[in-house]
DNA sequence: GTCTATAACAAGATAGAC
DNA sequence: GTCTATCTTGTTATAGAC
Protein backbone atom coordinates (compact mmCIF):
# COMPACT_ATOMS: atom_id res chain seq x y z
CA UNK A 1 0.00 0.00 0.00
CA UNK A 2 1.35 3.29 -1.01
CA UNK A 3 1.73 6.37 1.32
CA UNK A 4 -1.96 7.88 -0.03
CA UNK A 5 -3.35 4.94 -0.06
CA UNK A 6 -2.66 4.56 3.93
CA UNK A 7 -3.22 7.94 4.63
CA UNK A 8 -6.92 7.09 2.98
CA UNK A 9 -7.38 3.92 5.41
CA UNK A 10 -6.69 5.46 8.21
CA UNK A 11 -8.94 8.11 7.41
CA UNK A 12 -11.28 5.68 6.93
CA UNK A 13 -10.58 4.36 10.23
CA UNK A 14 -10.34 6.95 12.57
CA UNK A 15 -14.06 8.83 10.67
CA UNK A 16 -15.29 5.58 11.93
CA UNK A 17 -14.17 6.03 15.10
CA UNK A 18 -14.60 9.16 15.94
CA UNK A 19 -16.40 11.12 13.42
CA UNK A 20 -15.10 14.09 11.30
CA UNK A 21 -14.91 16.68 14.19
CA UNK A 22 -13.03 14.59 16.54
CA UNK A 23 -10.09 13.27 13.79
CA UNK A 24 -7.05 15.52 13.47
CA UNK A 25 -4.44 15.72 10.59
CA UNK A 26 -2.34 14.41 13.35
CA UNK A 27 -3.88 11.64 13.97
CA UNK A 28 -3.99 10.53 10.33
CA UNK A 29 -0.42 10.70 9.40
CA UNK A 30 0.29 9.43 12.73
CA UNK A 31 -1.88 6.06 11.74
CA UNK A 32 -0.70 6.01 8.77
CA UNK A 33 3.06 6.20 9.11
CA UNK A 34 3.12 9.70 7.12
CA UNK A 35 4.85 12.83 7.69
CA UNK A 36 2.73 16.30 7.47
CA UNK A 37 4.52 17.40 3.95
CA UNK A 38 3.90 14.11 3.00
CA UNK A 39 0.05 14.35 3.37
CA UNK A 40 -0.30 17.81 2.18
CA UNK A 41 1.57 16.90 -0.73
CA UNK A 42 -0.95 13.99 -1.26
CA UNK A 43 -3.92 15.42 -0.37
CA UNK A 44 -4.88 19.44 -0.07
CA UNK A 45 -6.11 19.00 3.93
CA UNK A 46 -8.41 17.07 6.20
CA UNK A 47 -11.46 17.75 4.31
CA UNK A 48 -9.81 16.64 0.98
CA UNK A 49 -8.95 13.53 2.56
CA UNK A 50 -12.08 12.72 4.21
CA UNK A 51 -13.60 13.18 0.47
CA UNK A 52 -12.05 10.15 -0.26
CA UNK A 53 -12.62 7.96 2.54
CA UNK A 54 -15.91 8.82 2.87
CA UNK A 55 -16.47 8.14 -0.90
CA UNK A 56 -14.99 4.70 -0.58
CA UNK A 57 -16.40 3.60 2.50
CA UNK A 58 -19.71 4.59 0.99
CA UNK A 59 -19.04 2.35 -2.11
CA UNK A 60 -17.96 -0.93 0.27
CA UNK A 61 -21.41 -0.62 2.13
CA UNK A 62 -23.03 -0.51 -1.11
CA UNK A 63 -21.57 -3.89 -2.98
CA UNK A 64 -21.68 -5.58 0.37
CA UNK A 65 -25.37 -4.91 0.75
CA UNK A 66 -25.73 -5.96 -2.81
CA UNK A 67 -24.13 -9.18 -2.34
CA UNK A 68 -26.84 -10.39 0.41
CA UNK A 69 -29.89 -8.31 -1.23
CA UNK A 70 -29.52 -9.85 -4.65
CA UNK A 71 -29.19 -13.73 -2.96
CA UNK A 72 -31.31 -16.71 -3.24
CA UNK A 73 -34.87 -17.05 -1.16
CA UNK A 74 -38.05 -15.22 -1.45
CA UNK A 75 -38.00 -11.47 -0.35
CA UNK A 76 -38.18 -11.90 3.24
CA UNK A 77 -35.43 -14.36 3.31
CA UNK A 78 -33.47 -12.24 1.37
CA UNK A 79 -34.09 -9.35 3.96
CA UNK A 80 -34.09 -11.68 7.23
CA UNK A 81 -30.36 -12.76 5.76
CA UNK A 82 -28.85 -8.93 5.07
CA UNK A 83 -30.79 -8.22 8.80
CA UNK A 84 -28.52 -11.02 10.18
CA UNK A 85 -25.50 -10.81 8.55
CA UNK A 86 -22.28 -10.77 11.18
CA UNK A 87 -21.49 -7.13 11.86
CA UNK A 88 -18.88 -5.34 14.17
CA UNK A 89 -22.21 -4.38 16.14
CA UNK A 90 -19.80 -2.03 18.76
CA UNK A 91 -17.83 -0.57 16.13
CA UNK A 92 -21.38 1.13 14.74
CA UNK A 93 -22.13 2.08 10.96
CA UNK A 94 -19.59 4.14 9.38
CA UNK A 95 -21.93 6.00 6.71
CA UNK A 96 -24.70 6.07 9.62
CA UNK A 97 -22.28 7.56 12.18
CA UNK A 98 -21.69 10.65 10.01
CA UNK A 99 -25.13 12.24 9.91
CA UNK A 100 -24.49 13.04 13.94
CA UNK A 101 -21.27 15.39 12.51
CA UNK A 102 -22.70 18.95 11.74
CA UNK A 103 -19.74 19.24 9.65
CA UNK A 104 -20.51 16.75 7.81
CA UNK A 105 -23.90 17.74 7.09
CA UNK A 106 -22.82 21.27 6.17
CA UNK A 107 -20.50 20.41 3.49
CA UNK A 108 -21.94 18.80 0.48
CA UNK A 109 -18.94 17.25 -0.52
CA UNK A 110 -18.79 15.23 2.51
CA UNK A 111 -22.49 14.90 3.12
CA UNK A 112 -23.58 13.70 -0.56
CA UNK A 113 -22.56 9.99 -0.49
CA UNK A 114 -24.17 9.65 2.70
CA UNK A 115 -27.35 10.96 1.36
CA UNK A 116 -26.82 8.48 -1.58
CA UNK A 117 -25.91 5.50 0.64
CA UNK A 118 -29.40 5.74 2.55
CA UNK A 119 -31.29 6.57 -0.66
CA UNK A 120 -30.01 3.49 -2.79
CA UNK A 121 -30.54 1.25 0.26
CA UNK A 122 -34.06 2.14 1.20
CA UNK A 123 -34.56 2.11 -2.54
CA UNK A 124 -33.68 -1.74 -2.87
CA UNK A 125 -35.27 -3.00 -0.43
CA UNK A 126 -38.89 -1.07 -1.10
CA UNK A 127 -38.37 -3.03 -4.70
CA UNK A 128 -38.02 -6.16 -2.74
CA UNK A 129 -40.69 -5.82 -0.84
CA UNK A 130 -42.81 -4.46 -4.15
CA UNK A 131 -42.38 -8.01 -5.12
CA UNK A 132 -42.94 -10.00 -2.32
CA UNK A 133 -46.18 -8.25 -1.85
CA UNK A 134 -46.90 -9.05 -5.56
CA UNK A 135 -46.20 -12.74 -5.24
CA UNK A 136 -48.18 -12.61 -2.20
CA UNK A 137 -45.73 -13.01 0.63
CA UNK A 138 -46.89 -10.13 2.14
CA UNK A 139 -50.21 -8.29 2.71
CA UNK A 140 -51.22 -6.15 0.57
CA UNK A 141 -51.68 -3.49 3.03
CA UNK A 142 -48.00 -3.14 3.73
CA UNK A 143 -46.06 -0.26 2.13
CA UNK A 144 -42.72 -1.01 0.70
CA UNK A 145 -41.57 2.27 1.17
CA UNK A 146 -42.95 2.82 4.51
CA UNK A 147 -41.18 -0.73 5.53
CA UNK A 148 -37.93 -1.00 3.98
CA UNK A 149 -37.65 2.49 5.96
CA UNK A 150 -38.47 0.58 9.07
CA UNK A 151 -36.13 -2.20 8.43
CA UNK A 152 -33.12 0.38 7.39
CA UNK A 153 -33.72 2.60 10.64
CA UNK A 154 -33.40 -0.86 12.79
CA UNK A 155 -30.43 -1.59 11.83
CA UNK A 156 -29.36 1.80 12.58
CA UNK A 157 -31.37 2.34 15.66
CA UNK A 158 -29.69 -1.08 17.04
CA UNK A 159 -26.51 0.09 16.80
CA UNK A 160 -27.33 3.35 18.76
CA UNK A 161 -28.98 0.86 21.61
CA UNK A 162 -26.27 -1.69 21.20
CA UNK A 163 -23.53 1.34 21.75
CA UNK A 164 -25.75 2.60 24.58
CA UNK A 165 -25.76 0.04 26.45
CA UNK A 166 -21.71 -1.18 25.94
CA UNK A 167 -23.35 -4.49 24.32
CA UNK A 168 -24.79 -5.96 21.37
CA UNK A 169 -27.73 -7.65 22.69
CA UNK A 170 -29.84 -5.06 22.03
CA UNK A 171 -29.26 -4.95 18.01
CA UNK A 172 -29.61 -8.50 18.11
CA UNK A 173 -33.11 -8.36 19.87
CA UNK A 174 -33.97 -5.17 17.39
CA UNK A 175 -33.01 -7.61 14.49
CA UNK A 176 -34.91 -10.55 15.69
CA UNK A 177 -38.02 -8.21 16.33
CA UNK A 178 -37.96 -7.01 13.05
CA UNK A 179 -37.68 -10.46 11.89
CA UNK A 180 -40.07 -11.60 13.93
CA UNK A 181 -42.80 -8.38 13.20
CA UNK A 182 -41.79 -9.29 9.34
CA UNK A 183 -42.87 -13.28 9.62
CA UNK A 184 -46.05 -12.24 11.62
CA UNK A 185 -47.34 -10.02 8.70
CA UNK A 186 -46.44 -12.73 6.14
CA UNK A 187 -49.08 -14.46 8.53
CA UNK A 188 -51.51 -12.18 8.00
CA UNK A 189 -51.45 -12.24 3.88
CA UNK B 1 -32.52 32.23 35.04
CA UNK B 2 -29.18 31.91 37.24
CA UNK B 3 -25.94 31.77 35.53
CA UNK B 4 -25.27 28.14 37.10
CA UNK B 5 -28.58 27.40 35.31
CA UNK B 6 -28.08 29.30 32.05
CA UNK B 7 -24.17 27.25 31.39
CA UNK B 8 -26.49 23.96 32.15
CA UNK B 9 -29.00 24.97 29.38
CA UNK B 10 -26.42 25.98 26.88
CA UNK B 11 -23.88 23.29 27.41
CA UNK B 12 -27.53 20.41 26.73
CA UNK B 13 -28.33 22.37 22.96
CA UNK B 14 -24.64 22.25 22.48
CA UNK B 15 -24.37 18.61 23.14
CA UNK B 16 -27.57 17.99 21.23
CA UNK B 17 -25.77 20.13 18.03
CA UNK B 18 -22.50 19.31 17.93
CA UNK B 19 -22.04 16.21 20.56
CA UNK B 20 -19.22 16.12 23.51
CA UNK B 21 -15.98 16.40 21.42
CA UNK B 22 -17.36 19.04 19.42
CA UNK B 23 -18.44 21.36 22.16
CA UNK B 24 -15.58 23.79 23.76
CA UNK B 25 -16.00 25.52 26.99
CA UNK B 26 -15.50 28.81 25.20
CA UNK B 27 -18.60 28.26 23.23
CA UNK B 28 -20.82 27.27 26.21
CA UNK B 29 -19.86 30.40 28.23
CA UNK B 30 -20.94 32.35 24.94
CA UNK B 31 -23.93 30.80 24.61
CA UNK B 32 -24.96 31.41 28.23
CA UNK B 33 -23.80 35.00 28.53
CA UNK B 34 -21.50 34.26 31.15
CA UNK B 35 -17.29 33.91 31.43
CA UNK B 36 -14.52 31.99 31.71
CA UNK B 37 -14.27 32.48 35.74
CA UNK B 38 -17.92 32.26 36.24
CA UNK B 39 -17.80 28.32 34.49
CA UNK B 40 -14.84 27.74 36.57
CA UNK B 41 -17.14 29.06 39.84
CA UNK B 42 -19.87 26.75 38.98
CA UNK B 43 -18.19 23.82 37.70
CA UNK B 44 -15.25 22.04 37.96
CA UNK B 45 -14.75 21.97 33.79
CA UNK B 46 -16.25 20.61 31.07
CA UNK B 47 -16.98 17.03 31.68
CA UNK B 48 -18.69 18.53 34.87
CA UNK B 49 -21.01 20.83 32.69
CA UNK B 50 -21.82 17.61 30.64
CA UNK B 51 -22.96 15.01 33.30
CA UNK B 52 -24.94 17.65 34.52
CA UNK B 53 -26.48 18.56 31.28
CA UNK B 54 -26.57 14.93 30.00
CA UNK B 55 -28.57 13.68 33.29
CA UNK B 56 -30.91 16.40 32.68
CA UNK B 57 -31.60 15.44 29.33
CA UNK B 58 -31.87 11.70 29.83
CA UNK B 59 -34.58 12.76 32.70
CA UNK B 60 -36.72 14.89 30.27
CA UNK B 61 -36.92 12.42 27.91
CA UNK B 62 -37.83 9.83 30.46
CA UNK B 63 -40.37 12.20 31.82
CA UNK B 64 -42.12 13.00 28.09
CA UNK B 65 -42.22 9.14 27.10
CA UNK B 66 -43.55 7.77 29.80
CA UNK B 67 -46.36 10.60 30.21
CA UNK B 68 -47.16 8.99 26.19
CA UNK B 69 -47.12 5.25 27.48
CA UNK B 70 -49.09 5.38 30.38
CA UNK B 71 -52.04 7.06 28.88
CA UNK B 72 -55.14 5.76 27.24
CA UNK B 73 -55.34 2.50 24.87
CA UNK B 74 -54.49 -0.67 23.97
CA UNK B 75 -50.78 -1.54 23.75
CA UNK B 76 -50.33 -1.23 20.25
CA UNK B 77 -51.84 1.95 20.18
CA UNK B 78 -50.00 3.65 23.17
CA UNK B 79 -46.59 2.81 21.44
CA UNK B 80 -48.57 3.73 18.35
CA UNK B 81 -48.59 7.04 19.56
CA UNK B 82 -45.67 7.19 21.11
CA UNK B 83 -44.03 6.56 18.02
CA UNK B 84 -46.15 9.32 15.96
CA UNK B 85 -45.53 12.23 18.83
CA UNK B 86 -44.30 15.00 17.05
CA UNK B 87 -40.76 15.72 17.27
CA UNK B 88 -38.28 17.47 15.97
CA UNK B 89 -36.73 15.05 13.34
CA UNK B 90 -33.99 16.82 11.85
CA UNK B 91 -32.33 17.88 15.63
CA UNK B 92 -32.09 13.79 16.14
CA UNK B 93 -32.51 12.49 19.56
CA UNK B 94 -30.31 13.97 22.16
CA UNK B 95 -29.73 11.23 23.98
CA UNK B 96 -29.06 8.44 21.33
CA UNK B 97 -26.96 11.12 19.86
CA UNK B 98 -24.41 10.98 22.81
CA UNK B 99 -23.27 7.00 21.66
CA UNK B 100 -21.92 7.86 18.71
CA UNK B 101 -19.14 10.03 20.79
CA UNK B 102 -16.39 7.81 21.88
CA UNK B 103 -15.32 10.50 24.88
CA UNK B 104 -19.05 10.34 26.54
CA UNK B 105 -18.71 6.11 26.29
CA UNK B 106 -15.23 6.27 27.86
CA UNK B 107 -16.48 8.00 30.65
CA UNK B 108 -18.80 6.39 33.25
CA UNK B 109 -20.38 9.39 34.51
CA UNK B 110 -21.35 10.39 31.00
CA UNK B 111 -22.15 6.97 29.72
CA UNK B 112 -24.74 5.67 32.94
CA UNK B 113 -27.15 8.44 32.19
CA UNK B 114 -27.31 7.09 28.51
CA UNK B 115 -27.63 3.22 29.04
CA UNK B 116 -30.42 3.50 31.65
CA UNK B 117 -32.47 5.59 29.39
CA UNK B 118 -32.35 2.76 27.32
CA UNK B 119 -32.91 0.52 29.24
CA UNK B 120 -35.63 1.96 30.85
CA UNK B 121 -37.41 2.75 27.69
CA UNK B 122 -36.97 -0.83 26.45
CA UNK B 123 -38.07 -2.36 29.02
CA UNK B 124 -41.34 -0.06 29.89
CA UNK B 125 -42.34 -1.27 25.72
CA UNK B 126 -41.67 -4.67 26.33
CA UNK B 127 -43.74 -4.43 29.12
CA UNK B 128 -46.88 -2.82 27.18
CA UNK B 129 -46.02 -5.60 24.34
CA UNK B 130 -46.49 -8.29 27.13
CA UNK B 131 -49.45 -6.86 27.80
CA UNK B 132 -50.79 -6.98 24.48
CA UNK B 133 -49.77 -10.65 23.63
CA UNK B 134 -51.30 -12.08 27.00
CA UNK B 135 -54.45 -9.89 25.95
CA UNK B 136 -54.47 -11.52 22.82
CA UNK B 137 -53.80 -7.98 20.73
CA UNK B 138 -50.55 -9.38 19.38
CA UNK B 139 -49.37 -13.19 18.59
CA UNK B 140 -47.93 -15.15 21.04
CA UNK B 141 -44.96 -15.81 18.59
CA UNK B 142 -44.59 -12.32 18.79
CA UNK B 143 -41.27 -12.02 21.68
CA UNK B 144 -41.58 -8.58 23.80
CA UNK B 145 -38.42 -7.17 24.46
CA UNK B 146 -37.25 -8.18 20.75
CA UNK B 147 -40.06 -6.59 19.49
CA UNK B 148 -39.68 -3.37 21.84
CA UNK B 149 -35.87 -3.67 21.02
CA UNK B 150 -37.13 -3.13 17.26
CA UNK B 151 -39.79 -0.46 17.66
CA UNK B 152 -36.90 1.74 20.26
CA UNK B 153 -34.30 0.99 16.97
CA UNK B 154 -36.74 2.33 14.40
CA UNK B 155 -36.70 5.38 16.12
CA UNK B 156 -33.26 5.89 17.09
CA UNK B 157 -32.22 4.94 13.53
CA UNK B 158 -35.11 7.32 11.86
CA UNK B 159 -33.34 9.83 12.89
CA UNK B 160 -30.75 8.59 11.30
CA UNK B 161 -31.79 8.22 7.48
CA UNK B 162 -33.89 11.57 8.13
CA UNK B 163 -30.65 13.45 8.77
CA UNK B 164 -28.85 11.67 5.61
CA UNK B 165 -31.43 12.64 3.77
CA UNK B 166 -31.70 16.10 4.98
CA UNK B 167 -35.86 15.78 5.19
CA UNK B 168 -37.87 14.62 8.08
CA UNK B 169 -39.73 12.02 5.36
CA UNK B 170 -37.59 8.66 6.13
CA UNK B 171 -38.40 9.17 9.79
CA UNK B 172 -42.35 9.59 8.48
CA UNK B 173 -42.02 6.40 6.58
CA UNK B 174 -39.96 4.23 9.01
CA UNK B 175 -42.86 5.41 11.92
CA UNK B 176 -45.47 4.62 9.01
CA UNK B 177 -44.09 1.28 8.36
CA UNK B 178 -43.11 -0.03 12.25
CA UNK B 179 -46.66 0.76 13.38
CA UNK B 180 -47.59 -1.20 10.19
CA UNK B 181 -46.26 -4.20 11.00
CA UNK B 182 -47.38 -3.99 14.05
CA UNK B 183 -51.24 -4.00 12.58
CA UNK B 184 -50.47 -6.73 10.25
CA UNK B 185 -49.02 -8.38 12.93
CA UNK B 186 -52.65 -7.91 14.67
CA UNK B 187 -54.09 -9.32 11.81
CA UNK B 188 -52.41 -12.67 12.81
CA UNK B 189 -53.05 -12.72 16.26
C1' DG C 1 7.82 12.90 -2.44
C1' DT C 2 9.15 13.68 2.25
C1' DC C 3 11.11 16.47 6.00
C1' DT C 4 11.35 20.30 9.32
C1' DA C 5 10.13 25.04 10.67
C1' DT C 6 6.89 28.21 11.60
C1' DA C 7 2.43 30.27 12.56
C1' DA C 8 -2.15 31.80 13.89
C1' DC C 9 -5.61 30.25 16.45
C1' DA C 10 -8.55 27.20 19.53
C1' DA C 11 -9.03 23.89 23.58
C1' DG C 12 -9.18 23.38 28.33
C1' DA C 13 -7.79 24.83 32.33
C1' DT C 14 -5.31 27.55 36.56
C1' DA C 15 -4.19 31.86 39.32
C1' DG C 16 -5.05 35.69 41.40
C1' DA C 17 -7.05 40.45 41.28
C1' DC C 18 -11.36 42.77 42.15
C1' DG D 1 -19.10 35.46 41.93
C1' DT D 2 -16.93 37.42 38.01
C1' DC D 3 -12.92 39.24 35.45
C1' DT D 4 -8.45 39.19 33.12
C1' DA D 5 -3.95 37.13 32.51
C1' DT D 6 -1.37 33.20 31.64
C1' DC D 7 -0.10 28.44 30.31
C1' DT D 8 0.32 24.09 27.79
C1' DT D 9 -1.03 21.43 24.23
C1' DG D 10 -3.45 20.48 19.89
C1' DT D 11 -5.36 21.95 15.33
C1' DT D 12 -4.78 22.89 10.63
C1' DA D 13 -2.36 24.49 7.78
C1' DT D 14 1.86 27.06 4.71
C1' DA D 15 6.88 27.53 3.23
C1' DG D 16 10.82 26.08 1.81
C1' DA D 17 14.88 22.90 2.30
C1' DC D 18 16.42 18.27 0.86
Amino acid sequence: MDTAERLVESTRELLWERGYTGTSPRAIQERAGAGQGSMYHHFRGKQDLAVAAIRRTADDLRTRAAAELDGPGTGVERIAAYLRRDRDVLRGCPVGRLTQDPDVLADPALHAPVTETFDWLCGRLASILAESRATGELPAALDPDDTAAAVVATLQGGYVLARAAGSREPFDRAVRGAIGLLNAAKGAA
